[in-house]
DNA sequence: ATAATGATAGTCAATATTAGTCAAAGTTAA
DNA sequence: TTAACTTTGACTAATATTGACTATCATTAT
């Protein structure tokens, strides 16, 4: 999955200490100079990957003693999660999106793996065919949230 | 079959890697180049001899650090009755005759009854939520068939 | 206190680097 | 001869990289 490209290797070498830990703190210009690259695209790694629907929540501050802190997120249970991702949809989803929020119910364990691919089938853009991608991205965002609203009360 | 065309050798290729691995992972431009032609030849062997049909699975990534990949999945038994499936399908099919083609498939406990409701709930009137019922029909043909596809074929 | 300075991080748009689509033109085989 | 298949390239789409400019915060000087 990983390791194309600088910003796959950051998100990797992130994603690890996260593993270890709830949150990792990290320095900017720090890592940049690690990885070579430039600082901004610690914030494109961070915008891509760390987002709210991938279950992390970033915190920074500038100046003196600056840093961006990156933690974990736990949602309290299932039906909180389903209901967040909901909002989080909203009138349209991209497919790179839905997969993120599959995979995070999938990693979750509130969805089996083959349920997980049921859902990305239904809502593959070759499963919708249509050309107009705005469309295309409404519909997706039905679907899933009419099978995410059945989840949600299926498991009460 | 054989090497008559730029197409067959590059498919042999793909295939001889693949027969020793999983999966292979190639970046379009360079395969191109290695058998010097344009890169959008490429797409088109993927398109006519890669298919999930004959038990391919096709990803992707554009940008820095992009590539295409090629992975085998195993067919399963039931793919007969689910091509059988998919061609009654067709275009388009109402929600009744779904649950139809569902509820056979989970009596062929080709799904459980979690999947089946998961579908139900992709494709049912509500979810998919367009005004023309024609348009709904056509909707429900692609998702339904979309899912068929998928479960083709294990999955890792 | 307040202002100036330095040290951080954030934003955004330009550029670069890939892969995808589509239809026209060319080739082959029935 | 014609229908199917292949080749080609112009155009499009997605993702990554870069750097100039901006915003915020802490510390130091006035």
């Amino acid at each position: 999955m990983q390791g194309h490209n600088i910003s796959d290797i950051i998100e990797a070498y992130l994603k690890q200490i996260l593993a270890e830990s709830e949150r990792v703190e990290i320095k900017r210009s720090e890592i940049a100079e690690l990885f070579n690259c430039v600082p901004s695209q610690i914030n494109y790694v961070i915008k891509t990957r760390f987002t709210i629907q991938r279950g992390y929540l970033v915190q920074s501050k500038r100046g003196g003693g600056g840093y961006i802190r990156i933690e974990k997120v736990k949602l309290l249970d299932d039906r909180d999660m389903l209901d967040t991702m909901i909002q989080l949809i909203g009138e349209q989803i991209n497919q790179r999106d839905a997969l993120v929020m599959v995979q995070k119910l999938y990693d979750d364990q509130v969805i089996e793996r083959k349920e997980a691919n049921l859902i990305l089938a239904a809502t593959s853009r070759d499963t919708l065919a249509v050309a107009d991608h705005n469309l295309e991205a409404r519909l997706r965002a039905h679907i899933l949230v009419g099978i995410l609203n059945h989840l949600r009360y299926e498991r009460e």
